[in-house]
DNA sequence: TTAAGTGCAAAGGCTTTGCAGCATA
DNA sequence: TATGCTGCAAAGCCTTTGCACTTAA
């Protein structure tokens, strides 16, 4: 196994093992909303060595080093993302599963209110909007 | 087993059983925020006869009809919650667990926008802010 | 040399399913 | 009687963990 020179302290003295960065790549590459499995899947057809504890062991990591994000989209499992500077949320639709990301003053103004509001110390908001897209409707129709 | 007869058309034809009568009562006591292993354990108090499998088909046929809610709090399990007539969000606490409903008209301005942006026919809106709450907050410091 | 990371296989949760028996219409 | 519902146990997912081996500092 060869490992690399961690670009800079992102990885916090933990390696970054050949198998991590392939790992962070490939979650770089879905551009988000890539689940354990599909990343496993995709990760095999780079390096048929690498097992599926890895790809857990690698996001749990990546989570609480804070470069990844978990969300949940709709009812279905966990899909993961790289951590951005910009907030956003998910619009999912029920019918092709594409998913879309947006952003909105409207959040943060909630947050706000909802802080003062219930006196709490909000450090996270996660919205998913469901429903159906244009082209999915155009086709049932 | 005594089933009851069904009070209006809620059940859609299938027969309210005394489990199922157990299931959304206790459901309803809850007052929202139950997961499916807690639930079992409650009926089983009243009930010691019960079968996890009855509470998992009950709760996704409750689902189906529409009379329940599945939602996720936080990374946490599903909950479950009896369907109202006045949409609301959750505000959790990372510290305590404690969840507290509220609703807002700032939801509705956003999906409106963002059906508009996306043309998308939004059919359900699911936020979930995460933070401490004023009590925890005040205990560590 | 020591600590960290890996693959493998086994074990853990949570949830669903097959089946035989029971209850209801 | 026919259909639907139940309990039980088994099986299915997804995820984590124990262990021996490998790698890097």
């Amino acid at each position: 196994m060869r490992s690399v020179r961690k670009t800079s302290n992102e990885m916090d003295g933990r390696l970054l093992t050949a198998q991590r960065r392939l790992l962070l790549n490939l979650v770089r590459d879905a551009d988000g909303h890539i689940d354990a499995r599909e990343l496993y899947r995709r990760a095999s057809s780079q390096d048929e060595r690498i097992s599926l504890a890895t790809v857990y062991r690698g996001l749990r990591l990546f989570k609480e080093l804070g470069l990844v994000e978990e969300r949940r989209l709709g009812q279905v499992r966990c899909c993961y993302e790289l951590k951005r500077s910009v907030e956003h949320q998910h619009l999912v639709c029920r019918s092709c599963g594409k998913v879309i990301d947006f952003e909105s003053p409207l959040i943060g103004e909630l947050v706000d209110k909802v802080q003062r509001e219930h006196n709490f110390d909000i450090t996270r908001a996660e919205l998913c909007l469901e429903g159906y897209c244009q082209q999915c409707r155009d086709k049932t129709s």
